[in-house]
DNA sequence: CAGATGGCATAACACGTTTTAATAGAGATC
DNA sequence: GATCTCTATTAAAACGTGTTATGCCATCTG
């Protein structure tokens, strides 16, 4: 093809390849005036650097691997969002991975990204099993863990803080004054529904109620509105419908109040009605959702910066684990003002009020 | 780092490098009981092939760039999650990039692909100038337009009817008795937005109604919720609201459903309203939103089936401008029986009834 | 003015794989 | 038993870049 190398730059500038070479890598090896002799040729010739070549002999790539759990979830595409944005920024390239919860999936998506030899690897682990993130640390691939805690020191990840979340949703339902409380979950492989789920125990203990009484939960196969309408649909069928419902993400909860108000169950009014994660169509669903919002895109960003900092100096590289603090946010499904409140929401935020937006201030988070 | 390579493969094996080489690639060329003997020494010392050196030696890679114009919109993700998995399945990776609309984003995005020398480009291009995707070709990049037609044979294409969608819409508003209509657009150097309203002018046309007076159009500096929303409040203080409003897509669609609701007026009562895309949660919105289907997921299917096509043979290949006939869903914003309807939706689905799923009814396509 | 110093450019090799041409070995045919 | 054919395997070259040891030249020092 059309295809146009090193060597074709440095006989038109001439000069040798090696020095090409310098001027992409550290022009400041290079003098000013030969600098812009061969960047006048790279233009002339329209040269793009040969990635595969660059990797092959540098002995690292300029991609990262991003596996997510659920490319359909807004959660997820923010989490993306963030950190293309930093990638990209950093001149790194992102390849992206939807294991759609499977593990086999999952398997197969860091198998690519590990033929690709990326520097570093974003990843939802769909479980717990540490061998597969191992493997991949001992090829030399750094991890970082998005909405997952790393319970290893040597290791960082980016979370909120979920057990807070389902204290947060529960005491809130408490509030209402609600003493029968649903807690609709996804598979409880998952670890942040099992979190949620013990924050909603913490609620209740802290109420001085009995979690066994007072909180039935139910697990749905996925966590998708489909999943959370057949669930709501069940419940009902079962005639035994508690006084509020909370349900470890929007999708789940827009799903169980699609199937409340069809079967005419008022939301509010019957049963109050909570999710997970604040998603943008929270806010503008049939009854507007109240819900538990978590920095996503910040999420998103912090991590690829962490990723991006270990890439570039391991042995300086300090593992991070980054917990951010989630935020109530009440509408008209547990009774409170609906949009108006929407409308003065940030698309983007941070919850910890200490974090400034950019790379630097990573220095200042503990 | 503990990588391990070709030979030391080919060492444990008593073999020659070339002959795993052909272990991998061809298979049936090599004797059965070396095969094994080659397969059992890549499982003992995990061995993964190093894309980036196969990538320069073969000259070609196994990875396809994705570049998207808001990775934040639920059209544009059920698109990719279409192509990740052809792709996947296929044995190829995808590279993300999101331009956010920005052209010089855009242009960065495939530039990082160019350098990582992708074999084929899906992309939704932000303008019409075919001087980047012709940089592309030149480099033996193979493209496939998504979601925009291509006006030249030597180009694939897959996309969706939007005249026939601007005319779905706007006649089923007339249907309903509107003779004041507003459509609200996203910026005009989009080819859609106009499609769209082009269709609208012909429904008018076809009930023998002068668009000059029954059409207003006004157009939105972006097709996002936030956008429909500031419209609807400038609609409003304007004191100039249609009897019906047709957005761009549902987005927009969603913010100006927020907006009229806020400020007390009634939807469909007041004012009808009909979105495009019909997303997930244009069934959940707060008045569950009519709109125009397309068949996102399929579309990005189909296009990654495409590509890989042609990357697979560019000379057997003949180009295809796939089209699409898209769906009007009635729900509650124009009168139609809400949420029921949306219960029956299969999330994927292809409108045009002679297409069965798969690679190989490709060829039954004209 | 001779020698030392430091900045730049060069030439050659290495990276891990694929591929091509060449070789060895096993049957088959005469 | 010799030659031929066919298959299974090997050895070596090539892909485009990054790196390093080396050499050159100019400037500075004494």
């Amino acid at each position: 093809m059309g295809t146009v190398s090193i060597k074709e730059v440095a006989r038109l500038a001439r000069v040798s390849p090696g020095t090409v070479s310098n001027v992409l890598n550290r022009p400041e090896r290079v003098a000013p005036t030969t600098r812009e002799r061969v960047r006048q040729a790279i233009r002339e010739l329209g040269f793009v650097r040969h990635g595969s070549a660059s990797t092959l002999r540098a002995g690292h790539s300029r991609t990262i691997g991003l596996s997510v759990m659920d490319i359909g979830n807004p959660f997820f595409t923010d989490v993306a969002a963030g950190a293309e944005d930093v990638a990209s920024d950093l001149g790194y390239a992102v390849i992206l991975g939807n294991s759609a919860g499977s593990r086999s999936k999952e398997e197969h998506n860091l198998l690519v990204f590990a033929e690709q030899r990326v520097r570093g690897v974003l990843i939802t682990p769909s479980d717990e099993d540490p061998r597969l993130l191992d493997g991949l640390r001992e090829r030399g691939i750094s991890v970082v863990l998005v909405d997952r805690p790393a319970h290893r020191p040597d290791l960082c990840s980016v979370t909120v803080d979920d057990v807070a979340g389902g204290r947060l949703a529960v005491a809130h339902l408490l509030d209402l004054g609600a003493r029968r409380i649903g807690y609709l979950t996804g598979p409880r492989t998952i670890r942040q529904c099992l979190d949620r789920e013990r924050g909603g125990g913490q609620a209740l203990a802290a109420a001085g109620l009995d979690p066994e009484t007072v909180l039935e939960a139910v697990e749905a196969p996925a966590m998708t509105a489909r999943a959370g309408q057949e669930a709501a649909e069940r419940l009902i069928a079962s005639g035994r419908l508690p006084e509020a419902i909370f349900c470890a993400n929007d999708l789940l909860a827009l799903g169980v109040l699609r199937g409340l108000l069809q079967a005419g169950v008022g939301v509010p009014g019957d049963v109050a009605l909570i999710g997970y994660d604040d998603i943008d169509f929270a806010a503008a669903s049939a009854v507007s959702l109240s819900s538990v919002r978590q920095p996503t895109y910040r999420l998103g960003q912090i991590a690829a910066e962490l990723l991006l900092e270990e890439c570039g100096d391991p042995g300086a590289h300090a593992h991070r684990q980054i917990v951010f603090q989630p935020e109530l946010v009440v509408r008209e499904s547990t009774g409170g003002p609906g949009r108006a409140a929407a409308t003065t929401r940030r698309r983007v935020s941070a919850s910890s009020p200490e974090l400034k937006p950019g790379v630097s201030t990573l220095k200042e988070i503990r």
